[in-house]
DNA sequence: CCGGTAATTGAAATTCTTTCTCAGCTAGAA
DNA sequence: TTCTAGCTGAGAAAGAATTTCAATTACCGG
């Protein structure tokens, strides 16, 4: 496990956000980065931090915090409850959030539908309301799930 | 302050639908079903407690997120992120929650709308996806923040 | 290539939120 | 009215998020 991390991540969609922004893109948060863009995409802060410890051992808790708040603010990240027993979960995308959800087993499928966001556009500014973003989520049952009855398959 | 609030709640769509699940109606668990159904639509559990505690001096907080849990499960309520600042809240309605989330004022602006409820199913079901229910959340400016440039206006 | 400085850092303390435990109480069926 | 499973609040405990602070560091300008 080399250094290669911060190259890769330097070279992502987020760590360009923040550099635009002005934020410095130091070693522990290109590793909290890597870990959102490469490895992680819905996770709890808790996850990242484990994952970015992998990366960058001296990496603290409130370093992750602060960065998906960072993300949060740029519009990059948004905090949200995915399924039932998951505690805070952030997500990352551009401005669309679409997600289907599986009550049974947990499991996240991304969606990207353009025409849910065209009508998600044109019913805001039909009340006067200017769109920053958007996440919608449609929790039931995944294929899998509907025909396993009983107990949940991975997770 | 009488006690009508029992009677209010008890015919309730939401006292209803515990009844039907088994649930006992008490008055601890009336008090929070008023708050929800007749003050607060979009509240986190300490505003429920605060509120509930006007109606029901004994409540205690454990109540409270009991009661809550027991909306999830039913599918009546769900715990969502509203906006920037907001800590855990919690939401109720059929199985469609569409909101528009005002960034600076906070302002929670229901909507329906069933052309999403239409094309958020037939998304799913292309995907072998068996929806339970759906919550669709736009934030951006209303339109009040967006005339007012600087300052947020209520809350 | 180097120095200065404001931003950033991790650890620990703190605060806030949520869950658990338990002995007493109560709604509602019989 | 009686009985009992389910419900209760208080306090303790666990868990999550934020704050503080002295030390460190990215990166701009020279």
């Amino acid at each position: 496990m080399t250094d290669d991390y911060v190259e890769i991540a330097r070279q992502g969609r987020l760590a360009s956000a923040l550099h635009t922004a002005g934020y410095k893109l130091t070693g522990p948060r290109l590793a909290v980065l890597y870990v959102l863009e490469m490895e992680l995409c819905h996770a709890s802060p808790q996850e990242v931090y484990e994952r970015g410890v992998a990366i960058y051992p001296a990496l603290g808790l409130s370093t992750v915090y602060r960065t998906l708040d960072i993300l949060t603010e740029l519009g990059l990240a948004r905090p949200a409850y995915l399924g039932d027993a998951s505690q805070r979960f952030t997500v990352h995308h551009d401005q669309r959030h679409y997600h289907l959800v599986c009550d049974a087993c947990g499991a996240i499928t991304d969606v990207d539908e353009d025409r849910i966001t065209e009508l998600a556009c044109s019913l805001a500014a039909g009340l006067g309301f200017k769109p920053r973003g958007q996440y919608l989520e449609i929790y039931g049952l995944c294929q899998h799930c509907q025909a396993q009855p009983a107990r949940p398959p991975v997770n």
